[in-house]
RNA sequence: GGAGAGGUGGCUGAGCGGUUGAAAGCGCCUGCCUCGAAAGCAGGUGACGGGGUUCCCUCGUUCGUGGGUUCAAAUCCCACCCUCUCCGCCA
């Protein structure tokens, strides 16, 4: 949510901004002309109501010493009915100016490079020369199959496309991955572990921008009203919604896996092989809450933090910053980690690593108290720490050796118990 | 799922139709005292929104949420949500 006040005093600047997000001025316009109207009615209610607050006092005076206050009363009658109507008019306004301040897209951060779509995303850091094989590099989706431990037809089978069942070492690697993931930000990055519920309300999806733009990628329980989280980010962000926490505890450090649940809605015939996009998988996410001066800085070393799994994995990646077109709705700024995958010749995205400034905070209204008793909203960052399907194909395809087995990194061998997957 | 109790400011907790935005205590802040701290004493201390002569003044809202009754609701009525206790069921 953006400041109604930055609307108010620099609605020029703001429709620059989601215009590079690709989004047009209309909205702007719509809620200053729904904020002008809000604060005439309320300008007209306030004073029929401080009229009445004033006569009550005056009624109870009259009827503490036993006097007749039947003339005041009838008069206040028709102020009752009139603050009622004002009142139903202005609850109508509140609703609307929310929702448009609910729709309007985050701005751009000034430096973020203007850009339509993903095609221009720039990569700014490569790690690792892609690695070469003495034989065709296969996807992970063979590989697994013919190693038992990806089960396609078995997923299909119980729930649908774009399910997958893991067995044996599979599983035993996708657990391992978890716990490694979330062992390396406790005890090397100072997070804090947190293991929320997936199933979350409708205003946690409004505090992280979710709702109301996009129900379309969630699933959704008809009986109770609640949402599968599409990533930690979630409830682990809500975490402190409505809250007021001490300058002195930013920032505020969570790590979390969670399963994540996402329809895939608009993704049809696309990464239909393999376990890059599919309706179920697993995620380790960080979540910070900072100081607003410290936000850049503090998204700098959440991207050092989730590269630095792909680099005790060895896993070749590069780094793409999104232009403003590819931001999304939420962000301010935003990097992807992108992990190599030789089985099938590409980058695949790994993570994804966000400032949200003051975006997030405000519709969740998370806020901090600063020593000097003000009060203001955080500045709120996430990125993946890493996605764990994902990971656990880039393994397979980094991984893969000529015999068809795969060798497990060796920041894993603690957790795996075995050096190969044969 | 059934029965009961309850949800009040950062926390504990009074109030149960009319100077109650809300007692008291704790916490926090400021001052005095002190070499300093503690204790003690004095004072201050919620959030949100509107308006203004904008380091301040003023008005409104806010006692789980949403409705209702009333000239007037933290206080009465209804619905919902949440917490706790007991019973049932259960990984």
């Amino acid at each position: 949510m953006l400041s109604l006040e930055l609307i108010r005093q620099h609605p020029d600047l703001v429709k620059a901004g989601i215009a590079a997000k690709n989004e047009g001025p209309e909205m702007v316009d719509e809620i200053l002309e729904v904020d002008r109207e809000r604060r005439d009615l309320l300008q007209k209610v306030d004073e029929l109501k401080h009229l009445r607050n004033e006569a009550s006092e005056q009624i109870a005076t009259l009827k503490r010493s036993s006097l007749d206050a039947s003339a005041a009363i009838a008069e206040m009658k028709d102020v009752g009915s009139h603050i009622a109507e004002l009142d139903d008019r202005v609850k109508v306004v509140d609703a609307r100016l929310r929702t448009l301040l609910l729709c309007i897209p985050n701005l751009p951060q000034a430096s973020v490079p203007v850009g339509k779509s993903d095609k221009e995303n720039t990569i700014v850091l490569t790690w690792h020369e892609k690695p070469t094989f003495t034989f065709v590099p296969r996807p992970h989706w063979e590989i697994g199959e013919s190693l038992g431990i990806i089960d396609f037809a078995a997923g299909a089978k119980i729930s649908g496309s774009r399910f997958y069942v893991l067995k044996g070492l599979g599983a035993r690697l996708e657990r391992s991955l978890i716990s490694w993931m979330i062992d390396v930000h406790v005890q090397q990055e100072g997070y804090t572990e947190i293991l929320p519920p997936y199933l979350v309300n409708r205003e946690s999806m409004t505090g992280t921008g979710q709702l109301p733009k996009f129900a379309d990628d969630l699933y959704h329980t008809d009986t109770d009203d609640l949402f599968l989280d599409p990533t930690a980010e979630v409830p682990v962000t809500n975490l402190l919604r409505d809250e007021i926490v001490r300058e002195e505890d930013l920032p505020i450090k969570y790590v979390a896996y969670t399963a994540c649940f996402r329809k895939e809605a608009g993704a049809a015939g696309k990464d239909t092989r393999g376990i890059i996009r599919v309706h179920q998988f697993n995620k380790v996410e960080m979540v910070k809450f900072v100081k607003p001066e410290d936000s850049y800085h503090e998204l700098d070393l959440l991207i050092e933090n989730a590269e630095g799994i792909l680099k005790k994995l060895d896993l070749p990646y590069h780094r793409s910053e999104m232009c403003t077109g590819d931001l999304g709705f939420a962000a301010a700024m935003k990097f992807d980690p992108e992990v190599w995958m030789p089985g099938q010749d590409r980058y695949v995205e790994i993570s994804s690593c966000s400032n949200f400034e003051d975006f997030q905070a405000r519709r969740a209204n998370i806020r901090y108290r600063t020593r000097d008793g003000k009060i203001a909203f955080v500045h709120t960052l996430n990125g993946s720490g890493l996605a764990v399907g994902r990971t656990m194909a880039a393994i397979l395809e980094n991984y893969q050796q000529e015999d068809g087995s795969v060798r497990v990194p060796d920041a894993l061998l603690p957790y795996m118990g075995t050096d190969v997957i044969r």
